[in-house]
DNA sequence: GTCATTTGACCGGG
DNA sequence: CCCGGTCAAATGAC
């Protein structure tokens, strides 16, 4: 009666796509701007909703006063030939995609997986650099107050904890850094999450040996070694765009 | 069947 | 007004 949102209004049929975001190897990871064909990426003449569907829902979409953001450029560990997101240690929804303006890429927003159940604030922003399609510019926002050792079943991280205590911010801060496994063991699926942990929670006296999930973590000394190492011996794609830093994707209107 | 991902629309600030 | 961010519904994958 009230709510009629009627199917096909407010989702237009959309092509289906098997990409995963921008993971994609980067095909044209040569140049781009040299071509200078530069449109707006846009060109999607979406249906237009003549009825507002959601008029009768205030949003209480408050912005958080506290930036307390920190940016890092992770670069994708490039094994075989794929190169696989940056993970934290951390479950990570994405809840919205936005191409952003003066990137070729598009903005990935991450979302704690347990903010529904634990109510951890914790966003991340994951971007491609234009320049470096290789390197993931993460944004993390907020802290993260849910312990994860879902995915990050370290032998030597006895989980017995069943309530994880509130951590301090340079705790996090640096657990991130040292939480980026990079050796990954090939994983045989493609999905690099695993989902299905918080099962166990009521207390329900489940037996269940659970710990299913056996992911050798490797110690990572440093970050930044690794993004150095990155590109130690031939020509590092940096050099080359340290050299041409002026890049003109601005497409020029009239 | 469940859950994460996908994608468009809408909101809100600068 | 434009840009950026978030939500919500649908679909696919597991």
């Amino acid at each position: 009666l009230f709510k009629s949102p009627a199917p096909g209004v407010t989702r237009p049929g959309k092509s289906k796509g098997l990409l995963q975001e921008g993971f994609l190897p980067s095909p044209q990871l040569g140049l781009m701007v040299g071509g200078g064909s530069s449109e707006t990426a846009h060109g999607v003449a979406i249906l237009d909703a003549p009825d507002s569907t959601r008029t009768a829902a205030p949003r209480p979409r408050r912005r958080n006063n506290n930036d307390e953001k920190e940016v890092k450029l992770i670069p994708a560990p490039q094994m075989g030939n794929l190169d696989l997101p940056p993970d934290d240690g951390h479950t990570w929804r994405k809840y919205g995609q936005k191409e952003i303006l003066g990137s070729i890429y598009p903005r990935s927003y991450y979302r704690c997986t347990h903010q529904k159940f634990y109510g951890c604030p914790a966003k991340k922003l994951v971007q491609r650099l234009d320049q470096d399609p290789r390197t993931f510019k993460v944004t993390y926002r907020g802290s993260h107050t849910c312990h994860m050792s879902a995915t990050a079943p370290s032998a030597g991280v006895p989980a017995a904890d069943s309530l994880p205590p509130p951590m301090s911010t340079s705790a996090a801060s640096l657990m991130q850094a040292a939480s980026i496994p990079l050796n990954f063991p090939a994983p045989p699926t493609t999905h690099w999450l695993s989902m299905q942990n918080v099962a166990d929670l009521g207390g329900a006296g489940g037996p269940g040996p659970s710990a299913s999930r056996a992911a050798a973590e490797m110690p990572v000394a440093d970050m930044a070694d690794v993004m150095f190492n990155s590109g130690s011996s031939s020509s590092n794609s940096m050099d080359l765009i340290f050299s041409s830093e002026k890049w003109d994707y601005e497409e020029k209107k009239d």
